[in-house]
DNA sequence: CTCGTTCGTTAGAAGTTATAACTGCCGCAG
DNA sequence: CTGCGGCAGTTATAACTTCTAACGAACGAG
């Protein structure tokens, strides 16, 4: 049926006209789908809202999304993308661990809606689809890579394990089940300095980004940059 | 108007029929609400479909209800008192911080939407009411009472602000702006543990709930352990 | 027993997602 | 340049949702 294809469908510049409008429009109803959930959060996001601002009716949006949910597994891989890219080009501009932490921060202020549709509540039956899972083992990588160089491994990982033997077990732990991000290869002193970079600041971002630090007189950014020194810090 | 009321409305035990039926089907109804929230999360809460499920037809339930919004408020301060409740109890039961966590832990997994519920993704137009707050105030006292006698004051003071310049001007900053829960009276070594213990926790807890360690072979409850030995440790 | 308050009902407005069927135009093949 | 296939966007419709309005019926206090 559709094998008379004049081009190949590249997706990107080259393509025949109706692709090219295609994919602009698409990217122009995610668009307004951005805005409308930095404005009402995820939840809030409609579909006929979209339509409407756009100028036309309704069901036309199916054309481009097959559903919904289809917009928002899209946006939410965007968002995943955008994060990976984000740290990625601050591990390739020579960034630390804690380059990689104020990266990061500065990625979920920009927009806090986007912080929360990778990392924010989840609904209960939903599984994120594959690829989505593979951009998150290449956040994780890079993560491990910054991990990797700080401190000598042999003298942190003993000075860690001497001083807590739940370390020690935890540690062990994580040589034993890591497979992590497709078994990347990196000391259980990295992997657990990347996992506690992960959780300690997530857990500050979230509680912020939520607004529960407002109201009781706390600066977000010196706890945050507080607790990024003593994660980079040689334990 | 509803001056001639026989008895007052204790709104407990004693109180006029209808009243115990009122107060019987708003139970009925928020444990409906719950279960919907726990297979749908919060934003797959139906009124009708709660209706459905107690046989009675859509609208009855704006009797009980103003608004769906209303109903949800109303469950996200339950949930707030929960947590609350909790960790009063565990409290006078004699547990120090590491029992706490422990008692947070278990509140968080024995219904995590409801923890998402207090912790989660909130909605940007949304402000909480003023008990809620005060309940949230409750709880971070219960925290700091906990955090205050673990370890000599001055001793773990003087050992922080000596290790890292960064957090002496946390704990200053915190000494200065502590607004915090009414004006507790707890020295800033004890703010400073506090909250470290409120997002570290939060940071494991936020990403276990959510999945995000599911498939790469991590035992959660070792890492929140070890975390908490971490933390329970004086630094 | 009577009467007012409350409960629950149905009807309906305004919104949503999503499907089906129809029109009109774009653009590629010949 | 022409013709026609396929895609875009339209309306109509179904099945939902929250929420208001108006009505009947039951309950309980006096």
């Amino acid at each position: 049926m559709n094998e008379g294809m004049g081009r190949m469908a590249t997706k990107g510049e080259g393509a025949t006209p109706r692709e090219r409008y295609r994919t602009q429009l698409r990217t122009e109803i995610k668009e307004r789908a951005w805005e409308q959930i930095a404005a009402s959060g995820a939840s809030g996001l409609s579909l006929n809202a979209i339509a409407r601002q756009m100028g036309m009716s309704g069901p036309a949006l199916y054309r481009y999304f097959a559903s919904r949910d289809d917009l928002i597994t899209e946006l939410v891989r965007d968002a995943y993308r955008s994060l990976a890219d984000t740290m990625r080009d601050a591990a390739a501009s020579g960034a630390d661990l804690a380059g990689l932490g104020h990266a990061l921060r500065t990625w979920a202020l920009d927009d806090p809606q986007r912080y929360f549709l990778v990392y924010g509540t989840p609904v209960p039956g939903y599984h994120a689809p594959d690829d989505i899972t593979t951009i998150a083992s290449e956040i994780m990588a890079g993560l491990l890579d910054a991990a990797q160089p700080a401190g000598d491994p042999a003298d942190a990982s003993a000075d860690a394990a001497a001083a807590d033997p739940d370390e020690a077990r935890l540690e062990a732990h994580l040589a034993e089940h890591g497979q992590w991000a497709a078994d990347h290869p990196a000391a259980p002193p990295a992997l657990r300095r990347a996992l506690s970079f992960w959780t300690r600041l997530h857990g500050i971002l979230s509680l912020e980004l939520a607004g529960h630090f407002t109201g009781m007189g706390l600066d977000p950014a010196l706890l945050y940059d507080t607790e990024l020194q003593q994660l980079t810090r040689r334990r």
